[in-house]
DNA sequence: AAGTGGTCTAGACCACTAT
DNA sequence: TAGTGGTCTAGACCACTTT
C-alpha cells in the first residue's frame, strides 16, 4: 500500500522520469524521441502497448502539439510504433522484413582516399553483343566501352569492377576519370554525375578462376555481386555492370528494434 | 530573343509549373515533395545546384514555412539534398553508400499463410559449446534449445533455419510456436516477440552437403546466410541461429536516386 | 546586414475511433 | 460525443553563411 502511494506520484519519486532540458544543445524533440524510446527499451511501454496520447505527452513535457507530433514521426520512421488515427500510438514489435542495411561500408573504403587505389586493368571498344544491347537499350553491334579496374585497401585487391558504357565520340573518356575521380564519386558523392538514377541488385556468388586471381584469392570460394545500371536525365541507361567482392571481405550488419547505440 | 520574353514569365508558359491541389486528398507537403522531385529528375535543378528557400517556396505555393519545411525534410531523409545552414538546400547526386536494402522480400513470403509452411526438422535439448555459450552469454555446458527448421514455400523448400535458445525450464517449448507461429510473427510481426532487439549480418556462403538436401538442390552452390541474434527486455541474448537460403532463390533489390515509380 | 535553414509555439480544423 | 492522430497556419527566435 505504501508502494501504490508512491506510485501514485510516480512521475516524480519511482521511475525518476526526466523533463526537457531547454538549455541542452539537444533539441527538444529528439530529447523527447530519446526519452520514448528508453522507456520502451525499459519496458515500460510492452510491444501492443499504447503510448500516452499526444495531448498527454504535450501537458507532460510542456511541449507544443507540433514539437510532440514531429517526435512520434520519428519513433514512427525508424518502425518502433504504429500509429492508428484516431486510436493511438502503439509499440510495434521488431520485425524482419522492416530490417534495413545499407552500402555504408563502401563508404569507410573510399573514405581515406590514401588507401584505396584504383586500378585500370582494362579499357576497350567493342561490339554490344544481345545481352549488353538489352541492358543498354541499343542495338547490336553498337559500340560500348568496357572498363574492368581493380580496387585496392592498402595495396590488397577487394573490389573487381567491370561495366559497359555507352560509348559516345563526342564525349572522350578522360583518363583521369577511369583512375579514381568517378568511382570515389560513386561512393563518396564529392564529384559530379552523370546519371539521375540507377538501380542495383546484390546475389550471392561463387568466384571464378579469373575473379579469384584478380582478388588474389582461390577459386569456388563465396562472393558477392552487385549488379548495377544507371540512367541519365532523360532515362537512358548508360552503364551496367557489377562490382565483385570476396565474401570473406565484406558483410552487412543490420539492427531491429532498440539497439544499444542509438542514433541520436 | 522571342524565346527570352515567354522565359521571363515561365512560372506560367514555359514550364507549366504545378501548384498545391488544396481539394486534393494529398497532403500538401506530399504535393510539394512530388513538385521538387520532379523538378530534379527532369535536370530542373542539377546535382549541386541550390533549391529555391525555403521563404521562396512558401510564397511561391503559398504554404507557411512548417509545411515546406516538413516536405525538405522529407527529401533530406530520402538523401536526395543537402541542407547547409545559412547557406541553402543543394541537390545531392546519387551515392552508392546511400544505397538502403531491405528483408521486404521475407514480408512477401510469409504474406500468404496457405502457401508458406514451416516444418521441424529437429528440436533437442543439448548443452552449449564453447561458441555458443560465447554467443549466448552462458555457460558451457549449460543446456540449450537446438531447433531447426525448414521452410517451405508452396511446398518447395525455400529457407533452412536454426538456432540456439536459452533453455528456460519455466517457459516449455510450445508445440504450436515452433511450427508457424514464431517464425511468422517474426517476419510479419503480428505475434508478441519476446525479444527487444536484433543484430543481423548478411554473408555470402556455400551450401554445404547437408544444405543442399535439405533445400532441394546440388552442394557447392552460392546461397545466402542471415545470422542473427536476439536480445531479451533485459539486453540478454535468447536466441541466435542463422537463415541459409539458395542464392539463386534471394536478390536484395535497391535504387539510388530518383526511380520511376515514386514512393509517394 | 541580409538571407538562409533549424526549432518551436499555440492554436485551428479535420478524419477517424471508441463508447 | 469525446478523444485520438493528421494536417496546417502565421508567426517567433536562433545560429549560421554570405556579401
Amino acid at each position: 500500500m505504501n508502494k501504490s502511494s508512491i506510485n501514485s506520484n510516480k512521475s516524480n519519486i519511482i521511475s525518476q522520469e526526466k523533463s526537457i532540458n531547454r538549455q541542452s544543445f539537444e533539441p527538444a524533440y529528439i530529447q523527447l524521441v530519446n526519452i520514448l524510446k528508453e522507456q520502451i527499451a525499459k519496458g515500460v511501454y510492452l510491444p501492443g502497448d499504447r503510448l500516452p496520447s499526444e495531448s498527454e505527452l504535450c501537458e507532460k513535457y510542456q511541449l507544443s502539439p507540433m514539437t510532440v507530433r514531429r517526435s512520434i514521426n520519428i519513433l514512427l520512421n525508424q518502425g518502433l510504433v504504429t500509429t492508428i488515427q484516431g486510436s493511438g500510438t502503439y509499440v510495434k514489435p521488431p520485425v524482419l522484413s522492416n530490417v534495413i542495411f545499407t552500402l555504408g561500408e563502401f563508404y569507410n573504403i573510399f573514405k581515406d582516399k590514401e588507401r584505396t587505389k584504383v586500378r585500370v586493368l582494362e579499357v576497350l571498344i567493342l561490339k554490344a553483343d544481345e545481352i549488353i544491347a538489352n541492358k543498354l537499350e541499343t542495338n547490336i553491334e553498337e559500340r560500348v566501352i568496357l572498363i574492368r579496374r581493380l580496387l585496392l585497401r592498402d595495396g590488397d585487391p577487394f573490389l573487381y569492377h567491370m561495366e559497359y558504357l555507352i560509348y559516345d565520340p563526342y564525349r572522350p573518356i578522360v583518363e583521369a576519370e577511369l583512375e579514381i575521380i568517378s568511382l570515389h564519386g560513386l561512393f563518396i558523392g564529392t564529384s559530379e554525375t552523370k546519371f539521375k538514377r540507377g538501380d542495383l541488385t546484390i546475389e550471392a556468388s561463387i568466384l571464378t578462376k579469373e575473379e579469384a586471381d584478380l582478388l588474389n584469392t582461390i577459386p569456388m570460394q563465396p562472393a558477392f555481386r552487385i549488379e548495377h545500371i544507371f540512367f541519365d536525365f532523360e532515362d537512358r541507361p548508360v552503364s551496367w555492370g557489377r562490382f565483385t567482392c570476396r565474401g570473406d571481405r565484406l558483410r552487412f550488419n543490420a539492427s531491429i528494434g532498440l539497439s544499444k547505440r542509438q542514433t541520436f
